[in-house]
DNA sequence: TGTACATCAGTGAACGCGCGTTCACTGATGTAC
DNA sequence: TGTACATCAGTGAACGCGCGTTCACTGATGTAC
């Protein structure tokens, strides 16, 4: 992944190839911030290779960004659930594992933020309306409104309709992820306090006693 | 506007290409949702002029971005301050006035989604943090914060800390504003409940009786 | 053990494209006399 | 009232750039005999 030269890939081992073509793409995605910036040449670049080679092992530049998502959805899905569990594994409640979740949520996106935004800022979902959305995208969201109905099983949350208040949970940890990282010049209060507000507020969960 | 010939202007009226040029551009960015998309190119197609034209009236292609990007704040300004006095003069309390505000918020943002991406997501921005922001790009939010105030003093809101629940609700409108718009496939609840739980779940507000 | 050869893992040059920007220019329009 | 001319509002050709993609190719590597 150096800039300058590579050694060849043994034979049979081309297929590493593409690893290290995926691994560039989404370094260089994540410094510029740019989905544009991943271009066929740019990537072909940093790995130290020319830029046809890509073609071996990616139709064209969307299949390569494509990946990328992919791989981005499972990374982001299994944070959120290794943190869920983790909570689990020290005896937390359903609240605490809630917020466990979301906090992990936020740490995500402040550590990679613009491997977050391609999660769920990508234009071209948009005229994706017809076909169905891929499970690994809705995991995290169908984990959340789990954990938020469990919260309600166990008398810990006043919301009369989970689903509803997990989507405002949603939204609120999205926008103050990308906001946050978008605007570090604005005066944020703390991330625990927000969050309390957050997950505590819009679930309908009455704060620890 | 129109795609071919255009009248040339008469001497004394040159100035007014360049509204010429800003309403072409931002009816490009509007349609198109990329500000990559905002050439100087496809702008003086856009306006049927040739493309060197353009700098008789803008330093360089950034320069028409950040008057766009000015003038959509002035509007979203505009919106949001136009329904809290409607609301006002019908006689509506704090609370009323703060919900009519952050729906203005929203109905801006749904009727045109890529001019209320252009306010909040510019990556450049972060790189502007040394510099203080322009009043006109937090007029809004201090708008909010004091109608989350009116509403403590009436005493409509338990909040303890209006900045930072005004900052929550923010964040929460947001994120519903730009998902809203870039996943039409996913099962939305309403837009009136919606608000409902942010603003009375993030700003502490008992809800009508 | 030696060697011809098929295959693998790439390369280098070239294509046409749209871009931002520059430069010298043109032709209509208003104005000084 | 007529006309020379300065100015205004643009134009058209050209530049170099990076891009996605294609094409024919090369040279190392493993394998069949």
């Amino acid at each position: 992944m150096g800039e300058f030269a590579r050694e060849r890939n043994r034979r049979g081992e081309g297929a590493r190839l593409r690893d290290d073509i995926l691994a560039a793409a989404a370094e260089l995605l994540e410094r510029t911030g740019s989905e544009e910036a991943v271009t066929l040449r740019a990537v072909a670049r940093q790995v130290g290779i020319s830029a046809p080679s890509i073609y071996a092992h990616f139709a064209d530049r969307e299949a390569i960004v494509d990946a990328i998502v992919d791989g981005a959805f499972g990374d982001f899905n299994a944070a959120i659930q290794a943190a869920s569990d983790a909570a689990v594994r020290t005896g937390a409640g359903p609240r605490a594992r809630l917020r466990a979740g979301c906090a992990a949520y936020l740490e995500f996106a402040a550590e990679r933020p613009n491997r977050y935004k391609l999660l769920f800022e990508r234009q071209d979902l948009i005229s994706d309306a017809s076909e169905p959305v891929p499970l690994v995208r809705t995991e995290s969201f169908r984990h959340l409104v789990a954990s938020l109905q469990a919260c309600v099983e166990a008398g810990l949350s006043a919301s009369d309709d989970p689903a509803r208040d997990a989507t405002a949970i949603w939204v609120a940890l999205h926008g103050f992820a990308t906001l946050h990282s978008s605007l570090p010049g604005f005066p944020w209060p703390g991330t625990d306090a927000m969050l309390d507000r957050i997950v505590y507020g819009l679930g309908q969960i009455r704060e620890a006693s």
